[in-house]
DNA sequence: CGGCCCGGCACAAACGTTTGCGTTAACACA
DNA sequence: TGTGTTAACGCAAACGTTTGTGCCGGGCCG
């Protein structure tokens, strides 16, 4: 029922089947006459040859399929993400099969081993936490692997990130040239390389601008989530020392406290600013509108698909340990002045 | 490098290969003696084996990967679909591998041809156009195919869809009940199953609700995207007899709409009325909040992937030609009273 | 004109599973 | 003891490719 293989060719054009594989073979091609490899293409044009990728992948043991470890395509920073890879993968002939974590240990295991049985050629991983054992077994197992928008402790396992250190620099220039000093953050999940390394970048940058920051100024939120924003802005904004601006570590967060801020009885920006980071494209149309960070979600998708190429198809060479993307930053309407009181 | 196959459990055993493929088969394990199933399994445990899909998909021809062809992952209408779909796949062993096809008929081919390259099982197709005859030639190749979301013109192909006419017509009693008596409607894309049942509705209900409305009230996009919602507005805010409120095919067409009415130095709800039909997650936050219909996006997924799995194993079994879901309308800030002028 | 080389194709094995069938031995029954 | 039955496992082919090797004939050189 499904398909005409090689052999059906063969039987048509009177050729054996190895020979009709290398006509229908752009790399082994050149070794038949080219009246042979028009007649094959004919034949194989005519009768709706497909070639079947699993018989070739088991025999070459490439399949030509990356696998794609997402914490939820229902976030909105994957999918940008994914065409990103898909745009370099798909006029190579590559596909991916893309799995969700939910941010689970245990389902990122399952999961993978599920893209190992696929037989995947190399994984692009964008879930993945700070340490993580699992990965040093990858390596041994020699399957390509790059880890995108975070990265691992350890080393060994290429990465493909944003510039977080200077996206966060940023924001704390722009807070404290809007007159801020008071400024708050809220931390990601500090088992997440973006959490520790933006968490780190707001300490150095908070120094750099000659700013001092109680302790209790720096929150940590348990999950990238809006309740954890709010959660933590509704703890900011009950010290008696109260911020006059915070800065999330992510988009989310800062939804949260911005949610937070207004369930309070006071306005973002007038009596707290906000800032995010990642830059979805909706965020625009929410007011007061969030100044955040832009990451080239595209760009790193593309990287990494070109970088996990790279790995496939040429083994040998080196790979740099990590490519950190420049970012952007965006101004909207949830930074202002702090208010004279 | 990558792999202990069954002949490594076959020669650390001592059973032949085919009696360790027994083994670990639940379906064939009945055969066996219960000590050969114990030795094999834990063997194949303490060796690491993993079965390879791509061989066993070679000679079984099948595969357990679905296809899964969507617009564009990126519009947020589709990652709770693909979702819905995994949460029914992923518990059977099912893999699925999506494609964008960017509303364009050729990526659409040359994306179900990979598809039917890596051998899947079945296809769930939310990107279908009203007529396409590209279906004719996967129904004669027996390839399971569903449509979802939106449906072929032609029979043959069962689809899951909400329920587009109910929706349409809560909208158009939602308006009524507000006092509105010039209500216009911005229609989808006419290729689209979705397009003409949502305008075929809309008629309809404008009918039983006893209005009238005037033919150039009613308006064609060209695609489901923000800008054709505001050209579409700019249009009919400049007749002469305008509309008090405006019915959007989608979601993305009424936020259009609603820019366009902010630009135009109008107000909604205050001066037009605006309704969606979809509902994403973020809609809430925007102001003045989209009164919309809310299809059960994951609900669609998920019916559609139940029929795709009873196609796939069950070949001979009747199925629906068309499952439709109920919708939930949400009310929020954009509809109000038609000012009194 | 004989030897050699080489271009151009065929042959066959292999990738890891699955599965129909054959073989063996054990056992029951006559 | 011989025959038939059955349970439990081995044998081998097959799925559709790819690819190293073998073979054949024709052209070249000496």
């Amino acid at each position: 029922m499904r398909g005409v293989t090689l052999k059906d060719i063969a039987r048509e054009t009177g050729f054996h089947v190895s020979t009709v594989s290398r006509a229908l073979d752009p790399r082994a091609r050149s070794a038949l006459t080219d009246e042979v490899v028009q007649k094959v293409s004919m034949a194989a044009e005519r009768m709706g040859y497909r070639p079947n990728r699993l018989a070739s992948g088991l025999r070459t043991k490439r399949t030509k399929t990356v696998g794609l470890v997402i914490p939820d395509i229902t976030n909105p920073l994957f999918p940008p993400i994914v065409r990103g890879v898909e745009s370099v993968l798909e006029p190579l002939g590559y596909v991916s099969i893309i799995v969700n974590t939910d941010s689970r240990r245990d389902r990122e295991r399952s999961q993978v081993g599920v893209l190992l049985e696929r037989g995947v050629d190399g994984i692009i991983h964008a879930a993945v936490e700070r340490e993580d054992p699992f990965f040093e077994e990858l390596r041994r197992q020699k399957v390509p692997v790059v880890t995108v928008n975070r990265a691992l402790d350890a080393e060994g396992i290429p990465a493909v990130v944003s510039d977080d250190a200077e996206g966060i620099r940023a924001m704390v220039r722009l807070l404290t040239n809007a007159g801020h000093t008071r400024i708050a953050h809220i931390a990601g999940p500090q088992q997440l390389s973006t959490g520790v390394e933006r968490h780190a970048a707001f300490r150095e940058a908070v120094k750099e601008f000659g700013l001092k920051i109680p302790e209790y100024h720096i929150i940590r939120s348990d999950r990238l989530i809006e309740s954890e924003g709010r959660r933590c802005t509704e703890a900011l904004l009950s010290l008696v020392e109260r911020p006059t601006a915070i800065l999330a570590a992510n988009d989310r967060l800062a939804l949260g406290a911005i949610e937070a801020i207004n369930q309070m009885g006071l306005s973002c920006p007038g009596d707290v600013s906000v800032t995010g980071f990642n830059d979805s494209e909706v965020l625009r149309l929410i007011p007061p509108g969030l100044t955040t960070v832009r990451v080239d979600k595209a760009g790193v998708g593309k990287r990494s698909a070109e970088l996990l190429i790279r790995m496939i198809e040429s083994p040998e060479e080196e790979t740099d340990p990590r490519t950190v993307l420049p970012i952007e930053v965006v101004e909207r309407g949830s930074v202002a002045p702090p208010p004279k009181d």
